[in-house]
RNA sequence: GGAGGGGUGCCCGAGUGGCCAAAGGGAGCAGACUGUAAAUCUGCCGGCUCACGCCUACAUAGGUUCAAAUCCUAUCCCCUCCA
């Protein structure tokens, strides 16, 4: 069923869009899809250059969410053909090819944690080689002759590319006909995609005026700025939460991240509405609500829409004894000693800190001591040359700082 | 094919013969504070050592020198300009 609520619809789609070619064009688009009870296709594409995704591909993914929760049809490309290109979108270089092995493999992961954001039950799943296979060599002039060197040079990336002499293949020239391609294959209604994608996106609408179709609107969702609040979430910059990460490493990350840039990720990231968010972001401002209340809440939506409820659950509590409470988490790392290793019944707390990893050098454990940044069973260790009885040390916990714990075994 | 510029610690980046384990920034770690692993402030931040100190390190391999990240030679890699 089709969300009868223009309005409603409209708010939902939105929230924390950057742009939307054509903002009338939609409306209509889903008047009529209301007065016919007919769900819109939504597309998205999807290549699988990496085997992983993070919260920065889930804003558009979130999106899709919200299109499926208001009724529409979700269709999700899987773009195993362009892979072998790459999307020269944003690059200053040609990417390396993909071989198909890997970008099967790619694939799989990729799905699997897509649709930890997705109604798998409501999405249409194709990969794009499914047209592009058998597509004749006849028809990709018929394509390729719609369409002019000079247009394609009105790209920002192509045109720097080409006045810096850098070369740009053919093959790249082709990609964004290949997506447009793609939004005719299956008669989109709407494309999403990153701000990145606004040309590949127009290009689609072209395409399908080409064929006769009614061209697709394209929203472009915002990059999503990356822990550090600064630069854009991206795996090669290391500001990033990956979508596959252990619940507690997601929520403290998420707990870090500067309070600026929380409304963001309430937008982009969460399925609250607008009214929600926006008397969140009042609260804090008028000093009612604490905004580690806001971000804990934030941390816990996140979790919860990757896992469930009760892994988020657990998430906050584990966060919670940690940094509130001050106390020991239940599930701590252990570290097992074999008492036959230290004939003297004896070890010394550098030595153990250096063995159980805990520290990366001796030096480093003694600087933390130093610091005053270790405690046993909450006593905290000043001496550099303590040395420790075995027997007494059985599951001790050691920590390190506020947020190192680990277990001593003795066997 | 020709001309030139460059490769420095986890990253960026200064350093052009000794005062360099190498400025500065970022990241990271610890402490204080707090509303959180925010922000802010302080300290640490190659390894070994209680420590004097020693070892390893400025693309790689050699060489000059009492002494090199800094000079020379060769090699590899990157970049810019010209054809």
């Amino acid at each position: 069923m089709v969300e009868k609520d223009l309005e409603k619809q409209l708010s939902s789609i939105l929230k924390g869009v950057e742009d939307v070619i054509l903002l009338d064009e939609l409306k209509i688009l889903i008047s009529n899809s209301i007065k016919y009870n007919k769900p819109l296709n939504i597309k998205l594409g999807l290549d699988p250059t990496a085997p992983d995704i993070h919260l920065g591909h889930t804003v558009v993914l979130t999106k899709l969410r919200q299109f499926q929760d208001l009724g529409h049809k979700a269709i999700l490309i899987i773009g195993d053909f362009t892979a072998r290109i790459g999307d020269p979108s944003g690059r200053s270089a040609l990417r390396p090819s993909l071989s198909p092995e890997k970008i099967e493999e790619n694939a799989k992961t990729y799905m699997s944690q897509a649709f930890k954001i997705l109604d798998e039950s409501k999405t249409e799943v194709i990969k794009n080689s499914t047209w592009f296979e058998p597509l004749k060599f006849s028809e990709v002039l018929n394509i390729t002759s719609r369409f002019t060197i000079a247009r394609m040079l009105e790209r920002d990336d192509f045109k720097k590319r080409f006045s810096s002499n850098l070369p740009i293949t053919i093959m790249e020239f082709l990609y964004p006909l290949m997506q447009a391609y793609d939004s005719v294959a299956i008669n989109a209604d709407v494309e999403l995609g990153g701000t990145d994608q606004r040309f590949n996106l127009l290009m689609g609408r072209e395409l399908q005026k080409e064929y006769g179709q009614k061209p697709q609107i394209a929203i472009t969702m915002p990059i999503l700025v990356g822990l550090d609040g600064v630069q854009k979430m991206s795996k090669s910059l290391g500001n990033y939460i990956g979508v596959s990460e252990n619940p507690n490493e997601i929520f403290g990350k998420i707990m870090s991240i500067p309070d600026n840039i929380m409304i963001d990720y309430f937008n982009l990231l969460t399925r609250l509405t607008k009214e929600e968010i926006t008397k969140i972001k009042n609260d804090m401002e008028n000093g009612s609500l604490n905004p580690s209340i806001a971000k804990r809440k934030l941390a816990s939506i996140i979790v919860e829409n990757l896992y469930d409820y009760n892994t988020a659950k657990n998430a906050e509590d584990n966060f919670n004894k940690i940094f509130k409470e001050k106390s020991i988490p239940d599930d701590v790392n252990e570290y097992v000693i074999n008492k036959k290793d230290y004939p003297s019944g004896k070890i010394k707390i550098i030595s153990l800190l250096n063995e159980s990893k805990l520290c990366s050098s001796n030096s480093e454990a003694k600087r933390i001591i130093e610091q005053g940044g270790l405690k046993i069973d909450n006593n905290k260790v000043s001496d550099i040359n303590l040395e420790l009885n075995i027997d007494e040390l059985n599951s001790k916990i050691i920590q390190k700082g506020k947020r190192y714990f680990l277990k001593v075994i003795v066997k």
